[in-house]
This record gives structure tokens, C-alpha cells and sequence, in this order.
DNA sequence: TTGTAAGCGTTATCAC
DNA sequence: GTGATAACGCTTACAA
């Protein structure tokens, strides 16, 4: 084993050199500094021999960034947010960033005291999918001129930089898809109605109807959470009405679960007895039973796009234009919803 | 606006009090050095007052730790992981500890960057689920005295302290269930062939068989990832045989879901045509067209445990006791099985 | 072309 | 009960 080498001033002792001259090598900056050839090869050789990287800590001190950036989602484990994850690390580590990961289990106590933890951890950054109540914490930490980007749960009056899916025309797609093909009675099945995806999605759900000249009977428009057991618990009792609907639009991925488990309970078929569409393309929806109709969110350009924003912001300090981004939604067609018209 | 205080020479200055006394108060060490009530009120009022909470980066240059500790999973987007991370986020946070996520994206070259990354950023402790190939430079990190704890894909020859499910059994019990229920001839969708836990569950279907004088066939055996294409491709040319089997055994989910959509595009109902029985419980699977038979992992055990590991080494530094734990696991009985026997 | 020394914000040691 | 001071490991003026 080597003689240890925890410092870079072991190091430039190790090679009669100054730390100032190691720093500098490997800092890249041989050359301004007209450091000799043969001292940069020494000490990054010898760097690599001893298996010495600068410590981030004390770099972070001295020079007031970590290279790192905050993540705050609301839950890890729901794919959806996985995914954006997933881009946003790849993302940051391509420009030198690492994630501090935090989950706010979607409480938003705990996401106040996740933002003070990043800020006390001195985050380059910060990137949030917020509970979505309450905005005043996450402003603060904006204007305090921390660079932030929110995404999922955010609209343009809250004058923060955002990037979100056009739930909106998700809504509507998804909504006019199954008009289209005939269908006027059309339970939906919610999210958290709060939420801003939610109402953007539902007016979707409600303009796509006034623009075919449809009714829309209110007591279609049901449920209070993204979760499995809300999609279950709403078909059950949609579908033992007098006159349920041809068709059913779920919130979320999970809400569709649900749904398709009632379904196959009661034994009505999809699309033969009742039509599906649901918000969130998933790995499994194409292998489902029936195929399943979906609105797919755009999870990696969020991530990808929230990284490029947040870096700007990140780059220049004095760059103060809130972004606001709007991603389109796709529609994938796939059998679980009837052609009545036929 | 409060004049704002980024220091706690600012704080202190504003209260008329020193830096030391500030620290100690912030610190909880306000009745060993016999702070008075007064004071420290004084002090932890201003505190949140004035938002202030000591710099971790300062902090970790002082003391040594950084309260972080590093996750290198080979793929957050993947289910399987994200739910470990959820659970080791979850159980980090309760003891005061971020998480640094790093995605190896299953690559060996990276995974040894983000060692080398997370060593300089100082973690207190790894947490690392290995691409599985090469272990010294994991090895090497353990030995040199850094808090580390392999999950997932890892056995007890290496001499690190490991968390990873009973892949032997997961893969007997399977394998078991479908022989009890007449099943003769089992195909067996594989993963990564050189993967430890492929080794396993591979173990527990031979042995299955040859413990109820079933003779395998070697062509059954086939496969090479954990993916859904995988999974797919293998269904297609093994019902285009002259004998195909009467079930499949996928290693994962993922490969499941491509015996699925195989299966479907060949017209062969579950179990009707084709038993099937995977490894990896996941959310949807009581709700596929038909509910599967799986085998299920403690995700979430898996993740606590190695945090509890993790600390008992974080805490005791004198501790160098190798643990290896080998979680039971589940298998989950629906429908996807047909019983031959009757 | 290289080196000296100060300072980043905190806490531990020693002093009073 | 409280405070002055040094030190953690690094980078950057300033010096040579």
C-alpha cells in the first residue's frame, strides 16, 4: 500500500511541489499559470497514483458551489416521477452535477423543511415537483436568488420558471378522442382536485365536450386522488347505476388500475362493454389485457428541459426571465376504447 | 426585508453574542455548557427569524461528516430500484442523512467514476447495487474504511457486507409451483447469465427439478437480459417449436411483460395455452389481463436494512463485522398458472 | 514558472 | 456562562 495521501499538500510535498501548483494542474489551468509540462505530468500522474480527488467539501467553502443540485419529488416509487428522475440525473452528471434526492412523500410540512436542508447543504440548484398547495416557501427560495425550476405543479401566474405538460390539451385529446368515436356519456375519474394538472385536465375533459355540443352530466365527474384504490372505488360505483357510462377518462396510471381491476370484477369487458383512456403512458399499458389508450407526458425532455433551464439560471446570476414551458402531450391510440359509430 | 444574516458571525454580532455560543445553542449543547435560558431562546429565536441554518459544507470541513450518504443503483427508472430508493431515502432522512443519487446506468466504467465522485463530495457511507461484474474497486473502498453497504447483487464469497433478496428460493419456489401444478416441460426466460441473482434463481429451477425427478431440457433454458425485448423475442421462438412448453418461468418483470405481449400476438391465452410465473411483484401485476403469479421481493426491507447496516458502521467505526443477509421472498399465487393435474 | 498566505463558515479547545 | 482562536482542505491574490 502507498504512503496515504488525504491532502493536496501531502500530495505536493510527496513531489517538492507547492499546493498552489498541484491545485492548479488539476484545476486545468497549467496553461494560464505556464506551469511546465513535466510538473503537470508529475502531479496528475501522481494524483492518480495516490487515487487523490480534491475534496467538494472544502472546495465548496472556498469557492461557493458544490456541484451539486437539490431534487424534491413527491415519491420516488410512482414511475412517472422515476423516470423524470432518471433524465434529470443523467442530465446534471453530463455537466458535472450531482442530485441530492429528496422525497417529500407529497407533504408539504416535510417540503418546507427539505428546502431548508438544500439550502443549508448550499445546492448549486434547485429542481422541485411541489406538493402544489402552496407556492410562498418555493418563491422565496426564487427570489432569494437561488437558481429553482419548478416542474410538474405549477401554472404561469406563479412567476416562477416551470416546465409542465399541456395537461390542458391532454385533457382534451384524450376527452375528444372518445367523443369522436361515438361515446357521449363519459365518467372521469380524478386526481387531487386541487392540483393544477387536475383542473387543467378536466377542463380539457369539459371544453372538448361544449366544443361537440355535449351535456356534461356533473355526477360523471368523480373522485379525489391519483391513487389505485380511488380508480377502484369509482368504477364500482359508477357501474352499478341505472345508466353508467360507454366510456371512462383515468387521471393517472394508477387511477386506471383501479379501474381495470373493478372492471374485470364485474366482469364487463374492455372496450365491448366500457371504453378506457387513461393519463400516463406505462411500460406494461401496451401489454395490458386490452391494449390500453393513453395520454403520454413527455418525462424525459421535463427532466432534460428543467436541467438546461435551471443551468442558465445556474450560468448567469444575473439572468433573472422566469421560463415558462408548456410540453406537448401525445395521444396513443391503442384498442381499449369502441367505435360506436359503428 | 430583515438586514440578512448568511453567517454566524452575523447572528452572533446581532444578538451581542460570539459565534462559539450561537454554535452550542444551535447544537443542543446549551445545558452542558450551561447556557443561560435566556440566551439560548434569544438565539434560536433569531435562528428562525432570520432563517438562518449552519452551512453543512463548513460544517462537514470542520467535523469530518457530511451527513450524506451515496446511492449508486445501475437504474433509477426501473421499478425494482426506484423502490429501494424510496425506502433508503425515507430511512436516511429519519436519522438526519441526505441521499446522493447517482445512476450507473449499468455500466462499470461509470460505476467507478461515481465511487471516485462520491468519495471526493465526502459521503459518509455507499450504498451501492453493482453492475455485478468486477467488485475490487468496490472492495478497495470498504477496506479502505468507508461505511459501505452492496445491495442487491452480491453473495457471501465476496466479503462485503451485502442485502440482497433469496434468489435461490425464489427461483425453487417458482419453479416448484409449476411442477406441483403437472407442469413437465418449463421454459426459463433468463436475465443477465452472469448476474449473481440470475445464477440463483437459475439454481433454484434446476434443483426444482431434479428434487421432483424431472428432467430438464437444456434448450428451455435461454435468454440473456433483464428487458422486455428480451423477454419477448425468447416467447416467439420458443412456441414456434415442434414441443413447446406448457410454462414459462420469466426472470423479471420486464421479460414478463415481453412473454405477454408474445403470447398475445400468437393468440395464446394464460393459463389456458401458456402458464406463466415471474420474479418481481409489481403494482400492476394483480391487474394484467390475467392477474400473474409472482415472485415477490422486499423492496422496502431491503432498503432499510441496508441503512441500518449502514449506520451501525457510520456509528461505530470500529465495527468491521462482514454482514450478509438474504431476504426471503414471496411467491404471490393468481391466476396465470394452469393446474394440469386436473 | 512557482510559492506564500489569507480566508471560505464552522466547531473544539482552551481560557476566563 | 461566555468568548478568542485555531483548524478543517481548498483556491486565489499577491509575491517572487
Amino acid at each position: 500500500m502507498h504512503s496515504s495521501v488525504n491532502d493536496i499538500r501531502d500530495l505536493a510535498r510527496l513531489l517538492g511541489l507547492s499546493p498552489t501548483t498541484v491545485s492548479r494542474v488539476l484545476n486545468g489551468k497549467s496553461e494560464k499559470y505556464r506551469i511546465s509540462n513535466l510538473t503537470a505530468q508529475k502531479v496528475r500522474q501522481a494524483a492518480k497514483e495516490y487515487n487523490y480527488s480534491p475534496s467538494k467539501i472544502a472546495r465548496g467553502l472556498k469557492m461557493d458551489r458544490t456541484d451539486t443540485i437539490g431534487l424534491i419529488i413527491p415519491d420516488i416509487s410512482n414511475p412517472f416521477f422515476a423516470d423524470i428522475a432518471y433524465s434529470i440525473e443523467k442530465e446534471a452528471r453530463l455537466k458535472g452535477y450531482s442530485i441530492i434526492l429528496c422525497d417529500s412523500v407529497d407533504d408539504l410540512k416535510v417540503e418546507k423543511e427539505l428546502i431548508t436542508l438544500l439550502r443549508s447543504h448550499k445546492v448549486d440548484g434547485i429542481i422541485i415537483a411541489p406538493v402544489g398547495i402552496r407556492y410562498e416557501h418555493i418563491i422565496n427560495v426564487y427570489n432569494s436568488g437561488i437558481p429553482l425550476v419548478v416542474i410538474d405543479r405549477c401554472f404561469p401566474g406563479l412567476d416562477l420558471p416551470s416546465i409542465t405538460s399541456d395537461n390542458y390539451q391532454g385533457g382534451y385529446d384524450a376527452t375528444n378522442h372518445l367523443i369522436s368515436l361515438g361515446h357521449k356519456k363519459i365518467a372521469c375519474i380524478q386526481g387531487m382536485p386541487e392540483s393544477f394538472p387536475n383542473k387543467e385536465r378536466l377542463r380539457g375533459y369539459i371544453e372538448a365536450h361544449e366544443n361537440n355540443n355535449l351535456e356534461i352530466d356533473k355526477t360523471m365527474i368523480v373522485g379525489d386522488s391519483f391513487v389505485i384504490e380511488n380508480g377502484y372505488r369509482q368504477t364500482r360505483i359508477i357501474f352499478s347505476m341505472e345508466n353508467p357510462p360507454t366510456a371512462v377518462f383515468a387521471f393517472s396510471n394508477l387511477i386506471s388500475i383501479g379501474v381495470i381491476k373493478a372492471l374485470n370484477e364485474m366482469s364487463l369487458k374492455i372496450p365491448a362493454d366500457v371504453s378506457l383512456v387513461s393519463f400516463d403512458e406505462q411500460p406494461y399499458s401496451a401489454y395490458l389485457g386490452t391494449p390500453m389508450t393513453t395520454v403520454n407526458q413527455k418525462k424525459s425532455e421535463i427532466g432534460q428541459l428543467a436541467i438546461d433551464v435551471l443551468f442558465k439560471y445556474i450560468m448567469d446570476k444575473e439572468y433573472r426571465q422566469v421560463v415558462y414551458m408548456k410540453l406537448k402531450t401525445e395521444l396513443i391510440v391503442r384498442d381499449s376504447v369502441r367505435n360506436l359509430r359503428n
